[in-house]
DNA sequence: TTTCATTATCTTGACGTCGAGATATATTCC
DNA sequence: GGAATATATCTCGACGTCAAGATAATGAAA
């Protein structure tokens, strides 16, 4: 009985007209969510860093040599637009950790390069960062979040599915 | 092999000397919350309001008559601070769905009541919005949800555990 | 070659949230 | 009763995001 049961038996005293079954598993991996979120930026603080500059180093660190994407290339693995896209790199841009220059190829691109201070940084930073996920999921047997991923994993593709990207 | 999978591919290859398994099922959860939401502020804005609303209204309706409540007791089921709550009832005031006055006994308190239009609105909304949630969930069988919902109900308990509300 | 549509990125303004601090009222303890 | 503390809410400035549109370069069609 935690607080999105609560919620419930207030709905099902209030409209019980409405099926709200749905609302418990997905309130509850809102506010899962939410803690998660708040967990790790405590990290990225303390590398100095927030969600959405963590994302960009570390997108541009697991690409490989020569750790330099386009905005577009950065912007297809997170869920973002392209104003913020372009916000992000310009907030790195200011800290020193990645650099924009104009790809010779096609004059349209642009393209992000981790500084040597970017990529010093983000590999401690994601260092810390897995051991703070690994203790959000402490909690759970290695069956039981193996469970949970499955669920997630047909969720995730049902969204994609129907939604698009 | 969805994106998640991709992304936690590159790590391996990038930082193989990292524990990276927790990415997957938090990683899926992000991407998870952030359709889902897209999908429900498509519900509440053909009704005019937007999740900060829903959730204000939702509250004051579920809890019953009167249909009042103060912020802070507004704030006490939903994750957000005393500053972003003030901000969603003067909102909400400026669209003639909430009222707020002085509570008689406690002078410090406020007190935010559904109006006519409100109570209306939130009724006709939240209708929608479990239809919307349920069509959320429907890639998943009963079993699965269960099955989810075990651990989420788990996690969320420890992150309120650890991380206090 | 000129035109038209497409692609890639950036600009702008609005919005929701947060965090720190301000204000005002209530309560507790001496 | 008076002083110190606690409680409840609001104010303010900063930030990240989005949506719509602007800008500029590329590619394809006539």
């Amino acid at each position: 009985m935690d607080a999105v049961d609560q919620i419930l038996e207030q709905w099902r005293q209030a409209r019980p007209d409405l099926d709200v079954s749905a609302m418990g598993p997905i309130g509850r991996l809102s506010r899962v969510f939410h803690h998660h979120a708040r967990q790790m930026n405590e990290t990225f603080a303390r590398h100095g860093l927030n969600a959405a500059g963590f994302d960009v180093l570390a997108t541009l660190r697991r690409a490989g040599p020569p750790f330099a994407l386009s905005p577009g290339e950065l912007m297809a693995s997170m869920m973002i637009t392209s104003g913020t896209m372009t916000n992000r790199i310009d907030q790195l841009i200011k800290q020193g950790l990645v650099t924009r220059a104009k790809d010779p190829g096609d004059a349209r691109r642009a393209v992000v390069k981790l500084t040597k201070t970017g990529f010093d940084l983000i590999d401690q930073a994601v260092a810390a960062h897995v051991e703070t996920q690994n203790t959000l999921l402490a909690a759970l047997s290695d069956a039981e979040i193996a469970g949970l991923d499955d669920g997630l994993r047909k969720l995730l593709a049902a969204a994609e599915r129907d939604g698009g990207h």
